[in-house]
DNA sequence: AGCTATAGTCTAGGGGTCCTAGGAAATGGG
DNA sequence: CCCATTTCCTAGGACCCCTAGACTATAGCT
């Protein structure tokens, strides 16, 4: 009886399709195992278990999203790189469904796992450096970066459960939430309760 | 041995207040059995399986939540009537973490129940109404629809997944967030492809 | 080649969950 | 008081997660 020849990273990215196929919170040991044609006993000896694994596929999918984004962005600057980031976020998120789930779980990942994930990291980098363009200085920059991933990440959890009935063609939409959002960037409103106004 | 006098209604009221307690992924009939002091079979008189009482949870939040914004803007307009709304909507995600995960399932709820909740058709009206004290024509409105729904439900959730690890209050990120959508709402950019500008 | 250590896989089984089928008991209307 | 309905139960099948311990393929060493 040959080997299956697993190991961790292999039992991770077959789970990782599995998942895009089946939904995340479908994911399942034996389903994993039988397409892996193995008995489910044998993941065990690569996993700790369906929350590792699941873990692993969200670093995994982190990961493979921020490469996605630097490769987008590279070069581009302003209004360019805005759009190409939420571009290559969404895009990730549409083909991958299932890692794309996998990386908004609340779940706590096993602690050095994540140390050696580059992922999760460098995305706050990315962001960040990509946000300097505009003219925002702290804590402005901070609220700016949070509400554009809240914005990015709503619009496509949003799109995912279908919450978009109305006729008005999505596409349209994402491309007018970039546009206002390109000038929001540009024009971030002053703090009322703090700066004094300019009279 | 005396009845437990269980309905439709009181299932589905308990299922939402262990979700909230336990997290609505790891909602489980037999756990809601055991809190309501009934075998795990006797449920099913009321409800079809998990996957209806899911849906009915999700109904169940929708109507809530719906209430809650509704008597928060009453009477405001504008700026006003945008916090309170936000407000409202970022309150009942937090005071009910379970329900409003429900709300976001692209789960296909069973369309008979659907057709009986007022909830989610109140909701889109609400937001149609309060956005219309900006002067937003279509398509622009719907598309501002959803750039606000997407910011609210984004920014919530990720809140409630850790996503705001940042030293930044998160308290004032929100607000600031809100300020800024303010602004937007109020200088929403023209469509670059369809309108000429002013020139 | 033979031996050994490691690592990959298996069988067996316990406990939990979802759900169905069919029976018993409480309730309410005649 | 009796009967129909509703509520709840017991029993059991299918599937899932995970552990323990045995077996076997592979690689390195002599």
């Amino acid at each position: 009886m040959a080997r299956a020849g697993l190991t961790v990273e292999r039992v991770t990215l077959a789970g990782a399709e599995l998942a895009d196929e089946v939904g995340f919170e479908r994911l399942t040991m034996s389903a994993l195992a039988r397409r892996l044609g193995v008995k489910d006993a044998s993941l065990y000896a690569h996993v700790r278990g369906l929350e590792d694994l699941r873990g692993r596929i969200a670093l995994l999918a982190a990961d493979e999203k921020t490469v996605r984004i630097a490769e987008a962005t590279a070069g581009l600057a302003g209004r360019d790189a805005l759009v190409a980031y939420a571009g290559a976020y969404r895009d990730y998120a549409r083909e991958h469904p299932g890692r794309y789930t996998a990386t908004q779980i609340p779940t706590e990942i096993d602690p050095e796992l994540l140390a050696v994930a580059r992922g999760p990291k460098r995305a706050v980098e990315l962001t960040y450096s990509m946000l300097r363009a505009y003219a925002l200085r702290e804590p402005d920059l901070t609220d700016a970066v949070r509400l554009m991933r809240s914005m990015l990440h709503g619009f496509i959890s949003l799109e995912a459960a279908g919450g978009f009935a109305h006729t008005r063609p999505v596409e349209e939409s994402w491309s007018r939430c970039l546009d206002a959002l390109h000038t929001l960037l540009e024009h971030w409103p002053d703090d009322p309760d703090k700066e004094g106004n300019t009279t």
